[in-house]
DNA sequence: GTCTATATTGAGATAGAC
DNA sequence: GTCTATCTCAATATAGAC
């Protein structure tokens, strides 16, 4: 909701209004190659009036990852939430992290290439971690239940898993036919059922 | 191989010993952030030197993404050149690339982070497109040969697969005790086979 | 092959008027 | 809430000596 808020009064920017620009801009060209200068300009403002916004464009950079980081989290939260099998609360925080993927692509594909050089990327990078555990955890508890096999290391899973989710903002594009729910679904096929013919030869058969 | 050549005369870089040092600053800090003050200075050298071996700071880049295309390219050169089905091909071309991935590490990595905003980069993003188009036409003949089933898009399928392939420079370090075998083994098999114990209720049961 | 300058450009950020 | 003008610093790159 928040990051495709429109602005109330026409002219002049609230912060929501920098932030939705600011993040495209710095999904583009990166970061750090996105100056201030190019920023005011697709804004159609000068540098100054952004400082009237925010106070440093670490500011924005903060702004834009908690976004997309507090999603995420609720996600977790909702799957705790529910009182199911692991397997179960496994399928709800694989589907609504697409979803959050796919409303939120902005920040979270922002989010997906912060490295760590600043303070504010650091603290961003402690909370994926957060993130990632809780997820391994999960995977650790389907694998003891017998939903899912256990031959596999948790987080080894939990890393391809999310590997292939988090992929998904190199490639979607709002609008191009292809629905969050039907993607969401194809992602966990792939992860529980996998690619082959359950009739077709199997792997051993084909290597050796 | 060109990634990890010693330095023949001990004072003195050659353009493979900078190279090295500067594709693993780009990695720490991205590309952009990186200067080239802190590049001579993890050289021990003065930012002139560098510039005696390089003409420009996108030279060095140019030279480091061409060392993992090239790798890549390879692999699919090598699948071609085998005359099995497409599933046996594309098994090849999985593995390949986890190998690759592992092996150079530091390029792959820094080409999977490239935004085009330089033609350097653009004309990288195009050898990435092309590759993934390869693989996606490899993909689409192992479904029409009946070894991969059919209900999911061919392109939807590499790219989930390679999006669970490239997340690998995410966490993998070399001497974690993790070697690339045993990695593309774990792709492949998630890949396929897929997580869930043969024998324990499907999703259409757990979702209704 | 490396150095000490230095030229030049553009960055993030601020002051103060409107 | 936005502007013009400017400060300050760091960036890429070059010149020319050793």
């Amino acid at each position: 909701m928040s990051e495709n808020t429109l602005r109330r009064g026409r002219p002049g920017y609230d912060q929501q209004g920098i932030l939705d620009v600011a993040v495209a801009a710095f999904n583009e060209y990166g970061y750090d190659a996105t100056s201030m200068g190019v920023l005011a300009d697709r804004l159609g403002l000068s540098k100054s009036a952004i400082y009237h916004h925010f106070t440093s464009k670490d500011e924005i950079l903060d702004r834009a990852l908690d976004s997309a980081l507090s999603a995420l989290e609720g996600v977790l939260e909702q799957a705790d939430a529910s009182t199911g099998r692991a397997a179960d609360r496994l399928d709800l925080v694989l589907r609504g992290a697409v979803h959050v993927l796919v409303e939120r692509l902005p920040s979270v594909t922002l989010l997906l290439r912060v490295r760590g050089n600043t303070e504010v990327e650091r603290l961003a990078l402690a909370r994926r971690r957060a993130f990632d555990k809780r997820v391994t955890a999960l995977v650790s508890e389907a694998q003891a239940e017998g939903s899912l096999r256990s031959d596999l290391d948790a987080s080894v899973v939990s890393r391809l898993t999310f590997g292939m989710i988090n992929s998904i903002v190199e490639w979607y594009r709002p609008g191009g036919g292809e629905d969050a729910d039907r993607i969401a679904d194809d992602v966990v096929a792939v992860a529980l059922d996998g690619l082959r013919m359950p009739t077709a030869n199997r792997v051993e058969d084909l290597l050796g």
